[in-house]
DNA sequence: TCCATTTTGGCATCGAGTGTTATAAATTGG
DNA sequence: CCAATTTATAACACTCGATGCCAAAATGGA
């Protein structure tokens, strides 16, 4: 939204918005569930895209390299919906509205991630393992989008690229000082 | 709050824990943030306590190690304050108002873990590596406590231990299928 | 054109959160 | 022990997001 932008998203009432669209505030909230929703657009439609990424995946292939490949390949954006992109992103993960709500947003992106797991690894979707990827690879994907968004014009998929390699290696070999594999 | 775990968060409203604690609303708002903080407690004492342990560990330890120290250190709980602990974290996961609420103050969380990374890494806390682990670091300890208040009564620092080792092995190796080492 | 269905949006209401302000309590000074 | 000052309390009013209710407007047939 033009307006969140301009003039901040705290600022920007529910009421300039449905002004703005020359439309009545109560059929905003028809086409929105939240405020915090106009942000965040067809969320729906990408999960899933995620999820079907996921079960396209074939079985043979080693479950994070599906996960990382479906990751990257669901967050390709054309050169026109980078600049929108950026400004929701930038929304999302400075105002503390947005910030909060993208948790409700984050967890269902994490309950696919979880679930794929889950088929992956044979446990349920709540164990242990698939809960704790699902939630690292959730780490590593808002990690590159908040650092894509931050620098200038890199290449998303490159940052997303580099965060899932980190995940891949593991954290015990990241250390500057080479040599050591954490048993310390 | 006793009131929130018997009648629901969104059920009890901030004027009913006034009139509970026989003080005023506007009062309720001057000793806590908002009605969800309410819930957090002294969330930054223990922010600070995992600062102290994180600047704390000695500098030859790998980082992974220190971290997961500092995480697993803050969290030995004793027996008298289980209970009112998995009351916070089940409301705080399974209330929407409270999920969002929590992507604050994990913020805050990461923050100070991001910091600390930056610090043995020598980049910036929000450059990819310190983003990106943070945020994974934190997906592993918000597994943990998931899963530990969803079966009833393990080990914490069990579960952590074991959402830690996940992140620290990487995923590139997490596969049913052994002998695969995400190459294909 | 008339009727039925859906979409829209006005109105009222609730609840969180905040600024203002009067009052009660505590603290300080004489 | 009382007066003056400071601080904590809470009543009041208000904003804004969100929701229920319902009437008016648009849509679509027959």
């Amino acid at each position: 939204m033009v307006l969140f932008d301009r003039d901040g998203y705290d600022a920007t009432t529910v009421g300039d918005i449905a002004a703005a669209l020359g439309i009545g505030r109560r059929t905003v909230f028809r086409y929105f569930a939240s405020k915090a929703d106009i942000v965040w657009g067809e969320f729906d439609a990408e999960l899933a895209r995620l999820d079907r990424h996921l079960r396209a995946a074939p079985d043979g292939e080693a479950l994070f390299d599906s996960l990382r490949q479906a990751v990257v390949g669901t967050n390709h954006f054309g050169a026109g919906e980078l600049g929108e992109l950026r400004v929701r992103i930038r929304l999302i993960d400075s105002v503390d509205a947005l910030v909060a709500h993208s948790a409700v947003r984050y967890g269902e992106w994490r309950r696919v991630v979880a679930a794929f797991a889950a088929r992956r690894l044979g446990g349920a979707p709540d164990d242990l393992p698939a809960e704790t990827l699902s939630r690292a690879a959730l780490g590593a994907a808002t990690a590159a989008f908040t650092c894509w968004v931050r620098r200038g014009d890199d290449d998303l998929s490159d940052d997303l690229d580099r965060a899932f390699d980190l995940l891949a290696h593991g954290f015990a070999t990241t250390d500057p000082r080479p040599g050591r594999s954490g048993s310390g």
